[in-house]
DNA sequence: ATGAAAGCGCTAACAA
DNA sequence: TTGTTAGCGCTTTCAT
């Protein structure tokens, strides 16, 4: 009976197993479990023996077994909804960097921005019995996140605040940034500023809106209704949304668009009508992006602090895994505004100083290099604002 | 004994099982199985009975047990160099849209280029039991990818080349790819051109140089060492390179960028030194990417099918899955020239024609409305060509 | 200090 | 057609 191989199907490859280790080094099973786990109350000799018949037969243990018996394992479920945006690329990286040096690995999920998608995923990551959900959450307001509340996986979202779900909270300062910005183009003398935002009904849109008005109203400069545009955060949206601005009878002198994508549209459609930036038309671009210093002229942007946003993000939820029951917390991070020349407060002569191309890690300090030319746009001195909520 | 609840750890969040399920409609948790598992051979009541239950308790595989018994789940492992390139996170959206669509989820390792760190997310993928592998390699020739062969996970290298390890290969055709950039360049009276490479040792630079020299060689102009930099694939290496170029007594006219962050890291460069782009300097890019038509002027470049070349990953890895035994492929995809305004073949009144700013989906169409601007670089005509090898 | 054995949730061979 | 049960590889309690 014992012996009749019911299976065929598992353990295809006949993987190494501890069994298989432990009749080697003449040991049982628990006993190499426990030399692997680090555990004492093991003899030295014994633990010799072991670790070397597991480095000989080059053993690795099963994960999978490992978690089924645990009830999780070290992985971290991480959706997103684009990864053909950098900004979200670059918060994974982030994540992953953090992640890393714990010990996890991570099963990204990708969403398309679509509810449904979303939903998906997050029934396969807990079929998958992760260990923790990064989540950034996708356009659709619509998206029920209220029914993934019963998961309870340990959850943190980054950027976007998914409605209704009462989870750790990582993201920029986008109200800040943007009030930042604007306050910018109207120390150099604009009046008429228009903003390409992101869809209606999403946080981020909502607080960058917010800092657009902000900066204006502190000006006393009342609100022109065709120079705010709702897009959809993409390329595409940002190129329709600065021909609509240009197809305008009174066109604004200035732009800010809230993300990178929309920016590189925009760009071309200023660029296709034969406008000059930033004489004509002075861009501001939300997100700062690698190719910001390659544009001609280099772009003035609002950083947002992407990896940080990532590694941020992973802290919380490392701290949150430990301890299920802790408060949920907002961590609002500060962003940069960094002046560069598509907004006309600088000469072209300025701009091409011998500089290095993109903020290395110390991005700081290479920027003030350029004295000056930077700002920091955020509340706190620390740039790490924690709000209990 | 049956009752001593032995563990608190396993399953914390006390999950419905196949067991509670099977108990609650009253039947064995074999027919639960089968009824998931879609077989028949079960009594349409019980069938439904199942289905209700489930469906009532909120009922989701735990897919843990489920691989452990099966010996594999569907996830399949990628191993990426860098997820801020945005090469490399489209090749991993191709390669998701595919793969979803068959069931599956991504496990994502970022190596960022490490030998070690790749080695180490290798192991960590065979511990987790995925089904199926998708490398991109890092730029280092000298991972040891021989000692990889023995883990007998189904492999797919996309892009790069594992140096020594007979997997399936994906790739785009590099050398036709740059061959046509330099003719063009050739065409258009150009004489001295330099390129920019990736580093020394990693076949897809060796391949593109040797586009590179083909079409010079063809057209009987000898090559000028100084012209040809080996630089690091990232936007500082070109940024470094094209200043090289740019310090040179005797000046290339145009210049050929084997890759998209060099690139923007070259005309940083370029800007930063007053050189006028087509008039002083022509460029070419080797990948096209979504920026290259909000510079200025518009980036001519070598369109590789980013996404194709994932998709085509997936693809082969799910026949592979099936089939472990079928023989070594190697998938080369076609590139296409798209001629813009960098490499001085057309005036901006040309390139400033309203036009949709980025490639839909139905990419190629698009393109030609703009007639004549875009030629297929590659030798075969359904842009696909597979080597049995 | 070490070992035996239960059992995590699932699949599938075998029994009924 | 349905049920019973072994066992995937691991961790951990309990016994020695």
């Amino acid at each position: 009976m014992k012996n009749r191989a019911r299976n065929k199907l598992a353990n295809p490859n006949g993987a190494i197993t501890m069994k298989k280790v432990a009749a080697e080094a003449e040991v049982s099973v628990a006993t190499v479990s426990r030399v692997l786990a680090g555990l004492d109350g093991v003899k030295d000799s014994m633990r010799d023996r072991v670790s070397q018949t597991v480095a000989r037969l080059n053993y690795h243990p099963n994960t999978l077994a490992r978690g089924l018996r645990l009830g999780h394992r070290k992985v971290i479920g991480v959706i997103i909804p684009d990864l053909l945006n950098p900004f979200f690329t670059g918060v994974v990286h982030g994540v992953e960097a953090e992640l890393y040096r714990a010990g996890y690995t991570l099963q990204v999920g990708h969403s398309d921005g679509l509810a449904e998608r979303e939903q998906n995923q997050f029934k396969l990551l807990r079929s998958e019995g992760v260990a923790g959900l990064i989540l950034i959450a996708g356009n659709k307001p619509t998206a029920n996140y209220e029914s993934l509340r019963p998961f309870g996986i340990p959850t943190v979202a980054i950027d976007r605040s998914p409605g209704g779900l009462a989870v750790d909270l990582v993201c920029a300062n986008n109200r800040e940034g943007v009030r930042h910005a604007v306050s910018h183009l109207l120390s150099l003398g604009h009046r008429e500023i228009a903003i390409i935002n992101g869809p209606e009904g999403i946080n981020v849109a909502y607080e960058r809106l917010g800092g657009y008005q902000d900066a204006l109203r502190s000006a006393g400069i009342p609100l022109v209704e065709p120079f705010i545009i709702h897009s959809d955060f993409r390329q595409q949206g940002g190129y329709e949304a600065m021909r609509r601005l240009l197809d305008l009878a009174k066109l604004p002198r200035a732009v800010v668009v809230a993300n990178n994508l929309m920016t590189l549209g925009a760009l071309q459609a200023i660029n296709e009508r034969g406008i000059r930036i930033p004489e004509d038309m002075a861009v501001v671009c939300f997100d700062d992006m690698p190719w910001a210093t390659s544009l001609r002229p280099p772009l003035t942007s609002v950083a947002q602090p992407v990896q940080e946003l990532g590694r941020t993000g992973a802290q919380l939820l490392l701290e949150r895994i430990k301890d299920p029951k802790r408060p949920v917390r907002q961590v609002v991070l500060a962003t940069r505004l960094i002046v560069r020349a598509s907004c006309g407060a600088l000469t072209a002569a300025q701009v091409e100083l011998p500089a290095p191309p993109r903020l290395p890690k110390t991005g700081r300090s290479a920027m003030q290099t350029s004295s000056g030319l930077e700002v920091e746009a955020g509340t706190t001195s620390n740039g790490f604002c924690i709000k209990n909520l």
